[in-house]
DNA sequence: GTTGAGCGTT
């Protein structure tokens, strides 16, 4: 039970600090960030092959080296690829289709809440400067005693640091701070489906083979199966990008061939839907079978406000895309919107259809801006949540997300073929180079991004 | 010199 440490340092050369790991011998995430504020993960040299290796992340944790543990070597941070300190000036070296993506998906300001009264905009454009060129930083003060109020803005020059930001919490001067997209900014809402229909099932499939065969392509956050026997199933993936790619498609699983495809939005013909078919909850039905909550929690500001306010749905909205009058958002379709992705010059101009997408998962053409754009975000987005959910102190949010283990962790004897097909960016994400599980953020490209993404992130 | 959910004097 004696708290071990080990040792981690910024860069070569730097010097090293030591950081205390958890119970369960793995290093959380956010004790890393809090020292090193924008670190995405750790590495180690090892010292046969004289490279780098990645330290696995899994659900917010960093779980020593499989052989030896941590031990005494010294363990080097890794960052977002853009945020690395020695490649500052890369910036502008950055492919031409992040650029574009840049300028595309333009930034908002920021809300930080929860900082502390003596932080000043100094302080707070430090901070954030680790994340990427801050543009802006304010600190709201009372206009009288210039007092804080606590809470402030920031604005950054790349939507890629905004996205990192927004998808963890930030220990600033000694306080768990949330940054969010404000109010103010709130517009349109756009979502896209995660959810596809599975067709010509048999009664032999169950939960489990769907979990376990569509695991391969993303990480999988639903399955639901109707009772009694309809012959089809929905199931849902974390990365709207995922399942997109699978429609249309046919697959085997154990020797059934099913037909993937749009999970069509029920019509508001309330009838018969499947609406009523499921349990109703979305992600917290399924038990991560989670070992105790995330430990070493922030005791900040509220957790939960997050999670309502990006996933605000577990409500049985299922099947049905219209989210009017709702809460905001489901399991189905991440909340574009709180995420601060909105289309551009689109607000209030939706005429009434929230899902811009309800015509079938490849109206991502319908779509008002750039769909590409949109997928990109989206994956972001989703990367974002994981990040997000990951880092909350309440052991739920575990569950709810990460119920079915990412397949790089499942399919052991898939390793070759984990996601291998899935040129999201979720999926590299997940993969996060030598790391198998990465959802916070290994911001490594691993090199199938460039060989496999089947233009994904290319904006033509 | 205290406080701790929220939403921005431009």
């Amino acid at each position: 039970m004696s708290i071990e440490y080990l040792q981690v340092a910024e860069d070569e050369g730097e010097e090293p600090i030591e950081l205390p790991t958890e119970d369960d011998g793995t290093l959380l995430l956010s004790t890393l960030s809090a020292q090193f504020p924008g670190s995405s993960g750790l590495k180690y040299k090892n010292p046969e092959t004289k490279t780098f290796r990645g330290v696995r992340l899994s659900e917010g944790r960093l779980h020593p080296p499989p052989d030896g543990g941590w031990g005494s070597q010294v363990f080097y941070c890794v960052f977002p690829k853009e945020n690395k300190r020695k490649c500052d000036d890369n910036l502008e070296n950055s492919t031409a289709k992040t650029k574009r993506m840049e300028t595309k998906l333009r930034c908002t300001d920021l809300i930080v809440l929860g900082l502390p009264w003596k932080t000043t905009e100094q302080n707070l454009r430090e901070y954030f400067e680790a994340f990427g060129e801050v543009l802006m930083a304010q600190v709201k003060k009372d206009p009288k005693t210039g007092q804080s109020k606590g809470f402030g803005f920031i604005r950054f020059a790349s939507y890629e640091s905004q996205m990192r930001v927004l998808a963890q919490r930030h220990m600033i001067d000694g306080r768990w701070c949330d940054v969010k997209v404000p109010n103010s900014k709130e517009g349109l809402i756009q979502q896209v489906p995660c959810k596809v229909f599975i067709g010509r099932c048999t009664e032999d499939l169950t939960s489990d083979d769907l979990r376990e065969y569509f695991g391969k392509f993303g990480e999988v956050t639903d399955v639901f199966i109707p009772k009694p026997f309809r012959a089809f199933s929905f199931v849902t993936f974390l990365d709207p990008e995922v399942a997109q790619s699978l429609c249309g498609e046919d697959h085997i699983i154990k020797g059934v061939s099913v037909h993937v495809s749009n999970a069509a939005p029920k019509s508001d013909t309330r009838g018969g839907g499947y609406r009523g078919d499921r349990s109703g909850n979305g992600p917290s039905n399924r038990g991560g079978g989670g070992g105790g909550g995330g430990g070493g929690g922030p005791g900040g500001p509220d957790g939960a406000g997050m999670y309502n306010q990006r996933y605000n749905g577990t409500g049985p909205n299922q099947g049905n895309w219209g989210n009017q009058g709702g809460p905001r958002g489901n399991i189905d379709m991440p909340n574009l919107q709180a995420l601060g992705i909105t289309g551009q010059g689109q607000q209030g101009n939706n005429q009434g259809n929230c899902n811009p997408l309800g015509m079938g998962l490849n109206a991502l053409g319908a779509l008002p801006m750039n769909p590409a754009l949109v997928a990109a975000a989206l994956n972001q987005a989703g990367w974002g949540l994981i990040g997000n959910l990951q880092n909350q102190p309440e052991p739920n949010f575990n569950q709810g997300f990460n119920n079915g283990p990412n397949p790089a962790n499942q399919n052991n004897q898939n390793n070759g073929g984990r996601g291998a097909n899935n040129p999201s960016f979720l999926n590299w994400i997940n993969q996060g180079g030598g790391n198998q599980n990465n959802p916070d953020g290994q911001w490594s490209r691993p090199p199938q991004q460039s060989q496999e993404s089947k233009g994904f992130l290319k904006y033509d």
